[in-house]
DNA sequence: GATCCGTGGAG
DNA sequence: TCTCCAAGGAT
């Protein structure tokens, strides 16, 4: 790594802060290596907006990184249900236990950190420097944004050559004391003044050389990324409904909405019949809810919600991965956004 | 390199 | 209503 020692970006940014910083946010209060490793993996592709009253359950839930790795998974995606992408979760607590059997607490060594799953070069560098001040540089799409205007880069960011750019810049502008303040500044810049659109140069500590400024391209980079049509699916999801509990199943750990409770899927509408026959219950009345579109990174999902009110559920359960949830109760484990809309509905009527 | 993995807010 | 995309990482 090459850290730029008497840079004036540097110097800028950090002056920037000190003025104008975000210092007030939940996780910049008695800063852990545990809370700042939380707060990064919930702020990965996640607004800050979003992530703060999730980061405040979870760390009230689970003060420590050994409460954490003690934890339950159902209890961690609990926790997660409505933040998305539960790999997140899921690694959170699989790192958890690996760093309380392996080093009795949180690594300070960077390969050590890096090696830990859900943990990539910008989140460990983001952990190690925030929190230790340790000189890492980190790479996150605030940074990429400002670096993209500031260095005029007209490839999407998302080409490896282009990452592999943008990571040269990060480490070239970084400085070599104060890279906590710094991490933290251009993160702050590029949420608060080099946004997406109607960036506020005019409050830009790094307007003077800014290439993207001086030639007037700051509407025009970054380059987003080349659009792609999203593939429509579509699902019929079915509530059994048994006095006031609905049947839910656990999904597998891989794929989508792993670890969660969801309602059981088909991919066309089924008739009392068969739905008697699937679970062996007996249908007294079936019903259509209105669709509704869930929409993924990837894919448009169109949800038919199927309604059954059953009698006679003895064999009803096929599946250790089954569970009867009463609809009133709140949920000790994760549940699907989809689902969590459906039963809501049910649970009104 | 391409694809997968969620959700909610902004525009 | 629809598209874009936000503190990325794993496969």
């Amino acid at each position: 790594m090459s850290l730029n020692k008497t840079t004036t970006f540097g110097d800028a940014v950090i002056n920037w802060y000190h003025q104008n910083g975000r210092k007030n946010l939940p996780w910049q209060q008695n800063k852990t290596l545990y809370t700042t490793w939380l707060s990064e993996v919930m702020l990965q592709q996640t607004q800050v907006t979003t992530v703060i009253p999730y980061f405040q359950r979870f760390t009230e839930k689970f003060p420590t990184l050994a409460d954490l790795a003690n934890a339950h998974e159902d209890d961690v995606l609990q926790l997660w249900t409505g933040l998305g992408y539960y790999a997140r979760a899921r690694n959170l607590l699989k790192a958890a236990k690996t760093m309380m059997a392996e080093y009795g607490e949180f690594p300070q060594n960077f390969e050590q950190v890096l090696a830990l799953p859900g943990i990539g070069r910008s989140t460990a560098g983001a952990i190690l420097s925030l929190t230790l001040a340790k000189p890492y540089p980190i790479l996150d799409g605030n940074v990429k944004r400002v670096l993209c205007r500031y260095f005029a880069v007209k490839n999407w960011s998302g080409e490896k050559k282009t990452q592999d750019l943008l990571w040269q810049y990060t480490e070239e502008v970084s400085p070599a004391s104060g890279i906590e303040y710094f991490n933290q500044a251009m993160m702050d810049i590029g949420a608060t003044i080099c946004t997406r659109s109607k960036p506020k140069c005019e409050q830009c500590p790094l307007i003077k050389s800014c290439k993207a400024y001086q030639l007037g391209l700051t509407s025009q980079l970054p380059v987003s990324k080349p659009k792609k049509e999203k593939p429509v699916k579509s699902t019929v999801m079915l509530a059994l409904k048994y006095k006031q509990q609905v049947l839910l199943a656990k999904r597998p750990s891989t794929g989508i909405w792993g670890g969660l409770f969801t309602l059981p899927e088909s991919e066309r509408l089924l008739t009392g019949a068969e739905i008697e026959q699937l679970f062996s219950v007996k249908v007294d009345k079936l019903a259509k809810l209105t669709d509704f579109r869930h929409t993924f990174t990837h894919y448009h999902l169109d949800i038919t919600p199927l309604v059954a009110n059953i009698s006679h559920i003895q064999d009803s359960i096929r599946d250790t991965s089954e569970r009867w949830f009463e609809l009133q109760s709140e949920a000790d484990f994760g549940m699907s956004v989809p689902t969590k809309k459906i039963l809501a509905e049910l649970t009104e009527n």
